[in-house]
DNA sequence: GTGGTCTAGACCACA
DNA sequence: GTGGTCTAGACCACT
């Protein structure tokens, strides 16, 4: 599974990590509607974690209506593209709420907070511009 | 202590709720260095919880040296302004990366995220202008 | 835990004993690098000890980056040797610095100090060949 | 009371640090049989003490013999010279045993102990020795 | 009255 | 079974 990261030393339980790994992979578009996810004992070989751990994440995606099981066939990404669109779009109003609270509760006012994010967004595409430039051609005039 | 909430119910430990509120208190200036910060029972009576909660609050904010314990006379806020300045840094660095990182994975690219937070600002600013309006006089002709 | 002695008795808190102990028995080499320590409650049942106790000693010894912790499956001594060798290199280090300060405090020259050293290594060495001779084969002619 | 500093963050209680330096400053000949101590009043002042814990200090030290009080005249250093004699001892052997304890518990050999001490005083002689030639003329042929 | 230590015992999350 | 958190309540040392 490209894109779910484990961090054994993380304060956040391993089951939640693979949910968010997965629930990310859906809202970059990596997984589609109706693809089939890695089986339990796949996905926890690869992620050198307990099978029960895995179990535990699908369980509780499934209750979230992101996967859906078919016994002897698999589990799925569900086709309810509504759904994933709103999983998405909590995920990201979630994050904007922890960064405002967070700003605010150290004193920062709105413009401080949108300069502070325009600075980090631009040092991070010099570090990935250069980063691309090593290996490519230098386009040509 | 005013700026310290206590959220039972919280995921985050009463003791790292305690840090942050104290942490976020000095960010504001709230706290000042070298102020006195509650006894440990008076805090504990104030947030009802127990006083080795707070303890524990407080050693780990002792060992990070934001606070200082003189036995018997109290716990203070380092006058180490610059730590103090430092740790206000790191959180607000940390905020953003936390922001940043959640939504790249989530697929946004970087205007989207920058118009993400001004148009919560801007709903934020209107609450608060709407509330603010109540109790005061309208300004202007 | 051979190596670890509670004093009950004594000024120094049990949890500092405990992480004394601990740190001591892997400077001898009796603990080596990845090895389990008991769990927080064996410990506390062969040390007679509370659990919370083990607890505090254990997550001190993890914040020095002594320990280090795999929920659900127990604390171990960490793999960095260098950490482990800087550690027993400052025990030392302290000793020493203990040793020469008190013996200057009290008016004592350098050759004294020396000397006052070498008598009781020289005494110590005389009642440990005593012992070891009872049980042993006295070493022929 | 030159030599008698106090360390109001050390684990060691206050009081104890007074005996501590007065004890030395015996030891050392600094102070003598017989010489009279300053008033509690007088030491809590220089120490920036409370009064109490001076008195706390000096009465175990009475207690222990070191110290005789003559009401309305003041405090003096006992003119029992053998009990002052093995209080220097005394503190002399436990620091030698500190010493040897520790760094047994350590793995050290005793060639090891010898060696380490030998080399801390060595560099502490050649830091005096410049410290005292700075502001000192050279020593002309 | 302040912080420091310790105990006993409970519940939870995780593997 | 493992560590993590929390409570309740005790005793101590220092000021």
């Amino acid at each position: 599974m490209r894109g779910v990261k484990i961090d054994f030393d993380a304060a956040k339980p391993i089951y939640q990590q693979i949910m968010d790994g997965l629930c990310r992979a859906v809202a970059r578009g990596e997984l589609r509607p109706g693809d089939k996810v890695p089986s339990q004992r796949d996905m926890a070989l690869t992620l050198r974690v307990n099978p029960n751990t895995v179990q535990r994440a699908y369980r509780e995606m499934e209750r979230e209506g992101l996967l859906e099981t078919a016994r002897g066939w698999g589990t799925f990404i569900t086709r309810d593209r509504s759904l994933l669109e709103g999983i998405r779009r909590r995920l990201a109003e979630e994050a904007v709420t922890a960064f405002v609270d967070e700003l605010e509760a150290l004193g920062l006012e709105r413009e401080e907070m949108m300069e502070l994010l325009r600075s980090r967004l631009e040092s991070e595409r010099r570090i990935r511009d250069d980063h691309g430039a090593e290996g490519e051609e230098t386009p040509g005039p």
